[in-house]
RNA sequence: GCCCCCAUAGCUCAGCGGAUAGAGCAGGUGCCUUCUAAGCACUUGGUCGCAGGUUCGAGUCCUGCUGGGGGCACCA
């Protein structure tokens, strides 16, 4: 595993600052930030000139003096108030170019592996379509759960399905009366199950509206399906079965992590309500109020004033959502093992998790060495800046949204691309226009409302996948076009780098900081950004380093070397996102 | 009324407490006998919502205010 530069500029300039400020300056963090004035810069004497009540230039100036030349660093000048200009050597920046070549990981060690995460994430309903709304959540996951696992973290995968509720009695009371709807083929498409269960729902939400004594019968189902009835079991069983047919192929279409074993729904945690409510009461931790089991909070007031609860058991004896998610933090953490759990939802949950998590406080569910953080993400909005709707006013299908975008997506690539192979044509099209959706999705800021413009997240430009997989694509092809012998050659440590060079190299050092910086923010768009600027930085250097027609076998060495590390580091962090990485576009 | 999120170029958005605030789109001007022009170079465009405070240093942190979005008792 490698060293990055920073890591290694942080290690020489503390060292220097102790040398020549003596003990006070021991625990101080250098600061190392990549400049635009050298390399990179130190802030950290600035801070300490403050608390020694010394001049900082002068303090400055001792410190770059003990900084004598060395292979690392070629020079260090001290700028401005008190910074400290690092230009680093170009032997040292292809080092490392040389030392991440190859390594599957690019040099990156894994840093968490104590941690286990429990990431909660995606939750369609079962029997209802997956819309836009769940879009951000599945993607955000998605990509959280690639990176904690490449940091080393064990992830555990929780796919909170909405399997249970009352709207079950309707749907399963209808499949009974209608048992031709019960013809459930082999081998059946995920389309073709949700129009099924699309239409199930119309069908027996009519007759509930329309029909009073099947609105009976209906809450009847319910009733049995709680008391665990075996023959309204078998269709609701039937019913969850046919919805993960549908889920699964959209999360196979969106090229997602999730399969059936990290189906955990609502359901599972059923044995365990009753438990958790009379835990909580026999504690006190929640009291009986109007006939409901609730848990109050000190800053939880509603709009009259008066303090709203986290109802825990409704007045009628049955379970909401809070029991279901007190009851999975506490399985999470005591059968999971998690000392991390995340829920990546819809920001409009950011009261009832604070509730939640509050509770499973003062319960010891969660204990302090465990966090639970809510991964809030703001709404999809429409072009016109409202939520986001068709055209009627419906929900949009996720799936509509989805095949719009490969279409676009296909028309483009076979418009800039006429020598593509047609039969890659679909393939290539998905790649592109699913990609450029989850993209468009991580690369802004999560918290952030979303515009959701399917114009411009295919417009093929700017900070979009697209670029990146063309900046890929062209990286590959120079390699294919490399004669035998050259593809891999060596680095040349001690020729100069030309200004693309270097910027290029020193950027893909920042990987692995990347990686970190976003594991522990829970923000993808980071490593968006930063995949963007190698993108930039490699267009940079295509431009000006000709590699095919370098100046010399050894220039054209050190460069085939620059190529596949940026190519690998795109790859990467493409597939870090979930996105795919064609060798061709 | 209380709580949460947001406010940066005409538009959509970046910007780990560091020096002159950046992209993309849109507008203007150039660049394909040369490794993919899905690209590049140059150019136009800013009281970082307002007011205080902390700090050697604030778009970034804290407080208040204004404006926008969302949430706040038995639906998940």
């Amino acid at each position: 595993m490698v060293k990055a530069l920073v890591a290694a500029l942080d290690e020489r300039v503390r060292q220097a600052m102790t040398t020549a400020l003596g003990v006070a300056a021991q625990r101080v963090d250098p600061l190392i930030r990549p400049s635009d004035h050298a390399d990179f810069q130190a802030n950290g004497v600035l801070p300490l000139a403050k608390s020694l009540k010394a001049d900082p230039r002068q303090l400055a100036a001792k410190v770059a003096q003990a900084l004598a030349a060395d292979e690392l660093i070629t020079s260090c000048e001290v700028a401005g108030p008190g910074f400290l200009n690092l230009t680093v050597a170009d032997s040292a920046i292809s080092t490392q170019v040389a030392a991440r070549l190859g390594d599957p990981r690019l040099g990156v060690p894994p840093a968490d592996t104590d941690n286990v995460a429990v990431i909660d994430y995606s939750q369609p309903n079962i029997a209802k379509e997956m819309h836009v709304g769940h879009l951000r959540s599945t993607v955000i996951g998605d990509a959280l759960v690639r990176l904690l696992e490449f940091t080393g973290t064990k992830v555990i995968r929780q796919n909170h399905l909405g399997d249970w509720g009352t709207q079950f009695g309707m749907l399963i009371q209808y499949l009974v009366e209608h048992p031709e709807l019960r013809a459930h083929a082999e081998g059946e498409s995920g389309s073709e199950a949700i129009s099924r269960l699309n239409a199930l729902y119309r069908d027996s939400r009519a007759r509930f509206d329309n029909d009073p004594e099947f609105a009976d019968r209906a809450r009847r189902r319910v009733v049995a399906l709680q008391a665990g009835d075996r023959e309204t079991l078998e269709g609701w069983r039937e019913i969850v079965a046919e919805s993960k047919v549908y889920f699964e192929d959209v999360y196979d279409r969106l090229r997602v992590l999730l399969v059936d074993e990290d189906a955990v729904g609502e359901s599972f945690y059923n044995p365990f309500l009753t438990e958790v409510a009379e835990d909580l009461e026999r504690r006190g931790i929640a009291v009986r109020s109007d006939g409901a089991l609730c848990v109050f909070f000190d800053d939880v007031l509603g709009p009259d004033g008066n303090p709203v609860p986290l109802i825990v058991q409704k007045s009628d004896g049955g379970f909401g959502y809070a029991a279901t998610d007190l009851a999975a933090i506490r399985y999470r953490v005591q059968t999971l093992g998690a000392n991390r759990i995340l829920y990546v939802v819809d920001s409009r949950q950011a009261l009832h998790f604070k509730m939640v998590f509050e509770t499973a406080r003062r319960a010891g569910y969660l204990p302090g060495a465990v966090e639970a953080v809510h991964v809030a993400f703001g709404s999809v909005l429409g072009p016109d800046g409202k939520p986001f709707k068709t055209r009627a006013g419906d929900t949009v299908r996720l799936i509509s949204l989805l095949n719009e975008a490969v279409e676009h997506a296909r028309r483009t690539v076979e418009a800039k691309n006429p020598s593509l192979d047609p039969a890659l044509l679909p393939r290539r099209a998905d790649e592109v226009g699913i990609g450029a959706v989850k993209y468009a999705d991580l690369s802004t800021s999560r918290t952030r409302d979303y515009i959701f413009d399917l114009d411009r997240m295919v417009s093929l430009n700017g900070n979009t996948s697209v670029y990146l997989q063309y900046a890929h694509a062209r990286i590959r092809s120079i390699l294919r076009k490399l004669p035998a012998d050259a593809a891999n050659a060596g680095v040349h440590a001690r020729l100069e780098l030309a200004p693309a060079e270097r910027r290029l190299a020193m950027l893909l050092d920042q990987f692995g900081a990347t990686t970190q910086a976003v594991v522990e923010s829970l923000e993808p768009h980071r490593l968006c950004g930063y995949l963007y600027a190698v993108a930039q930085a490699f267009t940079d250097f295509y431009e000006s380093c000709p590699v095919l027609k370098a100046p010399s076998e050894a220039v054209r060495d050190n460069r085939v070397a620059l190529c596949r590390l940026t190519g690998d580091t795109l790859r990467l962090g493409l597939e870090s996102l979930g996105i795919a990485a064609p060798e061709q576009l």
